[in-house]
DNA sequence: CCTTAGTATATAAAAAATTATATATAATCT
DNA sequence: AGATTATATATAATTTTTTATATACTAAGG
């Protein structure tokens, strides 16, 4: 149960709601750790019951009042225990596109070939949303979200895992169409 | 749901137990698609209840009896239905050590590279297993699962796959550690 | 001016996945 | 000889995740 540490995380930088959560996720670790809306809602909720983080109602006019949650010194200990924990095995992966070439022995070749450059293209464009994104998003991050160089240093390593992962990707199904187109 | 379609896959080759699914997953597609016991054995029965696959009790002696599943009509049905759907989106990952290394900005330097180096190892396990299986588990397993050239050549992608993915790490692993030393 | 997208909230229900158990024999290790 | 691991089955309880809804204002596009 990662998304709880996630939240902590991002809510011991600065308080915010569940809507701002989902949104600072979206644009800094969606590519290794993502949650739909609703998860984060009743996530923070049972937090809350368990005293990681307490909540403030900001009035609002017009629109529904913000509930914004802070980190208690409980929820820090926690993210703390959590960190220290090291990470000892591989991370299981689940491969939509792989497990069904898995079983497309049979299937038409073109309908198959069509689809492996469809996700060639994927890879290519989320490549393009890094180059792109170098400079006004990751400022405005780095705004939302300070911790200097050290900071710097470790958000670039995971943004430079997105891109390889996604070149090798691109490299590995090139090579899989010249194989199945033989 | 693409545990359904895995066990589909598998039992249009031929009749198996929940038992005999796992054993033929953590062989085979693992790498891209796990699941525990438990959950093969409730989503069986889900698919028996659907009338996706049946279920013949074949008594033993000692040992709990062997309930075999096999693929209906329907059952092949659905999974042609499904494998002609192509895949149109990229797949979302999950990277407990990319997480934690986001939030680690404040982490002792030394545990850090300690895990990031045990990372390192894990990968170059599977690589070696990735090798030491070319010959007995392979052919073990196309024994099992026969299906001729078509069957090689996409088999033999996803397993690519799975050795590419280890290299990138390998390689992603050294660079950051090399920048986090600094 | 009307429609669509975006902001800002959530809740309910269903499905998927994990963790913890349970039983009982056979085989292997110490 | 005793302990552990593997084989061969599962079920129960819990947690995690997804899908489907719901409300209501604001801003922008056609």
């Amino acid at each position: 149960m990662s998304l709880k540490y996630t939240l902590l995380g991002f809510l011991n930088y600065q308080p915010m709601t569940g809507y701002e959560l989902k949104q600072t996720m979206d644009i800094s670790t969606s590519n290794f750790w993502h949650a739909k809306q609703s998860q984060i809602y009743t996530t923070l909720k049972k937090m809350e019951e368990k005293g990681l983080v307490m909540s403030d109602i900001e009035e609002q006019n017009g629109r529904p009042n913000r509930r914004v949650y802070k980190v208690t010194e409980s929820g820090r200990a926690a993210l703390q225990t959590w960190l220290k924990k090291p990470v000892m095995e591989l991370q299981a992966h689940k491969e939509l596109l792989l497990l069904k070439l898995f079983f497309s022995a049979d299937q038409d070749k073109q309908a198959l070939l069509t689809q492996l450059n469809w996700q060639r293209d994927l890879h290519q464009q989320r490549l393009a949303v890094y180059q792109g994104e170098t400079k006004a998003v990751i400022e405005q991050f780095a705004r939302m979200m300070p911790g200097g160089e050290q900071n710097a240093v470790l958000w670039n390593a995971t943004r430079r895992f997105g891109v390889m992962f996604a070149q090798m990707s691109i490299k590995w199904l090139d090579e899989t169409i010249k194989k199945i187109e033989d």
